[in-house]
RNA sequence: GCCCGAGUAGCUCAGCGGUAGAGCAGGCGCCUUGUAAGCGUCAGGUCGUCGGUUCGAACCCGACCUCGGGCUCCA
């Protein structure tokens, strides 16, 4: 028979040829690291025989579907072994997952895994790769295939799901044997062989709820990790261990940045005299730079009253992610949960004529949501933040003009933080919406054509969008890879509506107009803390809160240290002095753990010359005899040009 | 909210039924240092909180508080 190779390329094969066999006749190497193959597009195990004809792409283990197939087999050999040492477990779901896998189990009589676990787990995996066990994909009825699987209620009913499921295969389950006693429940493909895994590691227990339905029982999940090789497991490891060093929590006490007071509440920080100076140079920046495109700053309250809540919508479809109200003269007043119902109440102040459209409000708005404790995650998710929040009104014709302009100047932003790998979202209409789907329509154009303009690349979420907008949602990917979601952008098409907004038009008519949503940092703390592990804690010099700090050598020289230092103020850095109490190597190291950008040294010969010993973070060698004029020039010229990067 | 894990000096952690420990950080003294830890000394704790078991609790049990991980990724 004759089969088709991705690049177009025949092979004639002897009847009945499996996919291993082709493997191997296009080489031995390939044959090594094949772990299944795609026929005509489909996944199939290396095991099953080819049809004439077909075109068959093999599926090697480095590459990003032979990693999921490794991981699902990887996960089932996980499942054989806790029911091997949990007899009587019940197995629900083990799929791959982005860099690994999980499993999902109920032990008997309502067990627990412990941390302990998992090497006794990891420990029989090994052993069942070693056993070399084979993968047998069987064919069955629904009917046998809840016989087969009766004592084991989650793959009943995912058999019943299937059964009742979108065609799937005409009630037709496969499942994939290892050995006598344990057989799963699964759509394949999987490895020939428990001999071609082994590159695992068991990372954490948790507790999942199945379906992820809080109504449903909650069952002991297994996070791991597996790779094609030893080097790329360990590659990985390093990566998880290079984003803890990373931490801004970490960072965040380690540099005395900020912490969570208890005594004030989760989600609920404090920015210390360090955090605070980077957090007030940020906004800084972001204020001068809103002021020079021409947005106006407004100011609201931080608690409303219910009215405003209810006419915006918020009591109706977001009360449960509000903190509670307080009753106060009869009424009750909510802390804020969004800046937009005040920012239209500044718009509605008077009557509006289009020749003050677009209209652009700006505001650090600090708001309270009352999030649910377990996804409190230090600065990036937390329960009180500051929004650099501003809504646009506009007249329709404007709309797309000022979209446009609106995601160049967020990106521009982005990259004077460092952040330039950017990749967006659009998300379109979703099933549940309000509005007139032709306003939806030309929304979602004018964003598409904002997208397009700004050449970054995008995808389309199709449905993705909220009920009463379309958005953009800009990531970005920090220095080790990490993706983030950032700015978002959205034409609301409720608000306007819901608080009868309009403006005079030209024509002396009465016009709605379109307000646009924009968070840029999202939220300042959130973006600080991407700013923190995007540098891990080395914030460029524009931002560091001590940019040079001299050390005299001696205490002979500490007059000269301060005069150094002096003058480097008087130039508008931000300098220390370290005392020369502590010996050189000590004081040194000190400033590097703080990540001082520049750590200047005086001694005798600096006295007599005027000059400092320049020991740059990041650069391995140190420059003697630098002249203080010079340096102070190019820290500057770096400061001046925000560079995320040391140079001098 | 729910499950697992953790809360001992400012920080990192040891101790896991029998009188509270170390390193770093901090104070003081000595040292006067040319690029990532000089020496000594002192101080510092209701062992997260409350209750229980015990002759005796940091340790065992319960509740609460706080922190960390997880709760979409369909066999």
């Amino acid at each position: 028979m004759t089969i088709t190779l991705p690049d177009g390329a025949r092979r004639e094969l002897p009847a009945g040829a499996t996919g291993a066999d082709l493997a191997a006749a296009v080489g031995r190497r390939l044959a090594e690291s094949a772990v299944a193959v795609l026929v005509d597009g489909a996944p199939v195990d290396l095991t099953g025989p080819l049809a004439d004809g077909a075109t068959v792409a093999v599926v090697t283990a480095d590459s990003e579907p032979g990693r999921r197939i490794l991981r699902h087999s990887t996960a089932h050999v996980m499942a054989q072994a806790v029911t091997q040492l949990w007899p009587g477990a019940r197995y629900a779901i083990g799929p791959p997952i982005e860099d690994g896998f999980y499993y999902d189990f109920e032990l008997p009589g309502g067990a627990h895994f412990s941390d302990e676990d998992l090497g006794r787990i990891e420990e029989r995996m090994r052993e069942i790769v070693a056993a070399d066990q084979p993968f047998v994909r069987e064919d069955h009825t629904v009917a046998e295939g809840l016989e087969l699987f009766a004592d084991q209620p989650y793959k009943r009913e995912i058999i019943e799901g299937v059964d009742a499921g979108e065609g799937a295969a005409e009630g037709a389950v496969s499942a994939y044997r290892n050995t006598a006693d344990f057989v799963d429940l699964c759509r394949g493909p999987h490895v020939p062989s428990t001999s071609r895994l082994g590159h695992f590691k068991l990372l954490k227990v948790a507790a999942a709820y199945w379906r992820g339905d809080e109504q449903r029982p909650q069952l002991q999940r297994i996070y791991g990790t597996a790779w094609e090789s030893e080097a790329a497991l360990g590659e990985h490891l390093h990566r998880l261990e290079e984003a803890e060093r990373r931490d801004h929590r970490r960072l965040g006490s380690e540099l005395d940045l900020f912490h969570f007071p208890p005594e004030i509440g989760s989600g609920l920080p404090v920015f210390h005299p360090k955090g605070g100076l980077v957090r007030k140079l940020m906004e800084d920046y972001s204020r001068a730079e809103h002021e020079a495109a021409g947005y106006e700053f407004v100011y609201t309250p931080h608690i409303t009253k219910a009215a405003l809540l209810e006419i915006s919508g918020h009591l109706g479809w977001y009360a449960e992610g509000m903190y509670p109200p307080m009753e106060l003269e009869g009424s009750a007043y909510y802390p804020k949960p969004m800046n937009c119902p005040m920012h239209i109440l500044v718009y509605k102040a008077r009557q509006r004529s289009y020749r003050e459209l677009p209209l652009r409000l700006f505001e650090f708005g600090t708001v309270y949501r009352f999030e649910r404790s377990g996804v409190l995650n230090g600065l990036l998710r937390a329960r009180g933040f500051t929004q650099d929040d501003s809504h646009i009104f506009c007249s329709s014709d404007q709309l797309e003009g000022e979209l446009a302009s609106l995601l160049a100047f967020v990106l521009r932003l982005l990259r004077t933080f460092g952040l330039a790998d950017f990749e967006a979202e659009l998300s379109t209409r979703p099933e549940k919406y309000v509005g007139d789907p032709e306003e939806w329509e030309v929304a979602t154009a004018a964003l598409r054509s904002a997208l397009e303009a700004a050449r970054i690349p995008f995808v389309v979420a199709e449905g993705e969008g909220a009920f009463y907008a379309p958005k953009i949602d800009v990531h970005v990917r920090d220095a080790i890879g990490r993706r983030w979601q950032v700015s978002t952008l959205q034409v609301d098409l409720q608000m306007p509506q819901r608080f009868d907004m309009e403006y005079v038009g030209a024509d002396n008519g009465r016009h709605r107009p379109y307000m646009v949503h924009r968070a840029l940092f999202g939220s300042i703390e959130r973006f600080f803390a991407i700013l923190i592990e995007h540098y891990a804690g080395a914030l460029p010099t524009w931002l560091a809160p001590e940019q040079v700090r001299v050390l005299p050598v001696t205490s002979d020289h500490h007059a000269y240290a301060d005069r150094v230092a002096d003058r480097l103020r008087a130039d508008g850095l931000r300098v220390g002095v370290a005392s020369a109490d502590e010996t050189l190597g000590s004081r040194v190291r000190r400033a590097k753990l703080e990540k001082v950008p520049y750590v200047l040294v005086a001694g005798d010969e600096d006295v007599d010359a005027g000059t400092v010993g320049v020991n740059t973070r990041g650069v391995q060698r140190v420059r003697r005899g630098v002249a203080v004029s010079e340096l102070s020039e190019a820290v500057r010229a770096e400061v001046a040009g925000r560079l995320a990067t040391t140079g001098a």
